[in-house]
DNA sequence: CCATTTATATAAGTCGGTGATGTAATGGAG
DNA sequence: CTCCATTACATCACCGACTTATATAAATGG
C-alpha cells in the first residue's frame, strides 16, 4: 500500500480536525455558534425569512425566532414584513451587524495568518491553492435528489 | 491587483465556511460537538484526566465533568483512579467507545467522499494535496510564547 | 501532623433549546 | 365574496446543559 498518497478518508478526518480546531480557537463568547453563522449568512446573501434561516441551520423556527430576537436586541439584524407575504419577516442585517462580521473576518484572518505563518512554504502554498476547492465543498446542492 | 490568487484573508473565511458546512452536515443528534471531540481525541491520544479534557475543549471543568459522566452513562468511556495521584481521575474510551467513533468516521467520510466526487478532478487533487497542510495546521503549538 | 494546594464532584441558578399551540395572512373551491 | 386548509411566525411551558460557588478527598511542604 502506498502510505504517502493520502485517501477521502484522511481527509475526512482532517476536516473534522480543522472543524474542531477552529471551533476552540475563534469561540466568541458573546454570541453562539448558529447565531454567527446566520449574521454570516444575512451579510453574504442577504435578507431571509425566519423559517428559511432555521432550515439552512436545521434549528427550529421557535429557536430561529429566538436567535434573531436577540440579535435584534443587540442591533445586529432588523425585521421587516416581506411585502411579497404579510405572513413572512424578512431579516436583514444593520450596519452595526455588517461592521460586526466584517471585524470578526478581520480578526479571524490575522489568527489564521499566524497560524500559517509557522508552516514550510509547501504546506502554505498546498493550502493556498486549495482554497477554491474549499469554497467548492460547501456549496451545497443537496436539493439534488 | 491579481485577483486569481488567493490570499490569506480569503483562506481564513473559507475555513469558517467549511466548518459551518461541517456543523451542518455531520450534526449529530445524541451527542454534542464537544462530547464528539473528547470521544475523539482520547480514542486519538489515549486516557486523559478530567482536567486535561476541559482545558483542551475550553470548557470548565464542572461542564466536562458532566460531559464524562454522560459518555459513562451511554458506555462509551470509563472512569479509573489515576495510579500516579489519587485525586486525579483517568478517562478511557470503551470498545463501544472506539467502535463509535469508527462508525462515525466511517459515515463521514463517506459524505465527504460522495460530494468530492461531485467536484471537477482538479479541486479534488488540490484538497488531497493539502490534507497534510490542513492536518499541520491544527496542532496547535500555543504553548510557545 | 497540620496547612495549603490540587483534582474532582456536587449544588443552585441561568440560558438557550424544543414541541405544542395560538394568531394572522394567503390561496383555492364553491 | 365566503369558507377552509395551509403557511409563517410568535408565545408558552418545559427540559437539558452550562456556569459559578462550594464541598470532598488526596497530595505536598513545613
Amino acid at each position: 500500500m502506498e502510505t504517502d498518497a493520502p485517501d477521502v478518508a484522511e481527509l475526512a478526518g482532517v476536516l473534522e480536525q480543522v472543524a474542531s480546531w477552529l471551533r476552540r480557537t475563534l469561540r466568541n463568547e458573546e454570541w453562539n455558534t448558529v447565531a454567527l453563522s446566520v449574521l454570516d449568512e444575512l451579510v453574504r446573501e442577504g435578507p431571509r425569512r425566519v423559517t428559511e434561516l432555521a432550515a439552512l441551520e436545521r434549528a427550529s423556527q421557535p429557536g430561529m425566532t429566538g436567535i434573531v430576537g436577540r440579535l435584534q436586541a443587540a442591533g445586529l439584524v432588523g425585521r421587516a414584513p416581506d411585502p411579497t407575504d404579510g405572513r413572512a419577516t424578512l431579516v436583514a442585517p444593520t450596519n452595526a451587524g455588517r461592521r460586526y462580521i466584517r471585524e470578526r473576518h478581520a480578526q479571524r484572518a490575522v489568527m489564521v495568518a499566524d497560524r500559517i505563518t509557522t508552516l514550510p512554504a509547501d504546506d502554505r502554498r498546498a493550502l493556498l491553492d486549495a482554497t477554491r476547492a474549499l469554497a467548492a465543498l460547501t456549496h451545497t446542492t443537496e436539493g439534488a435528489a
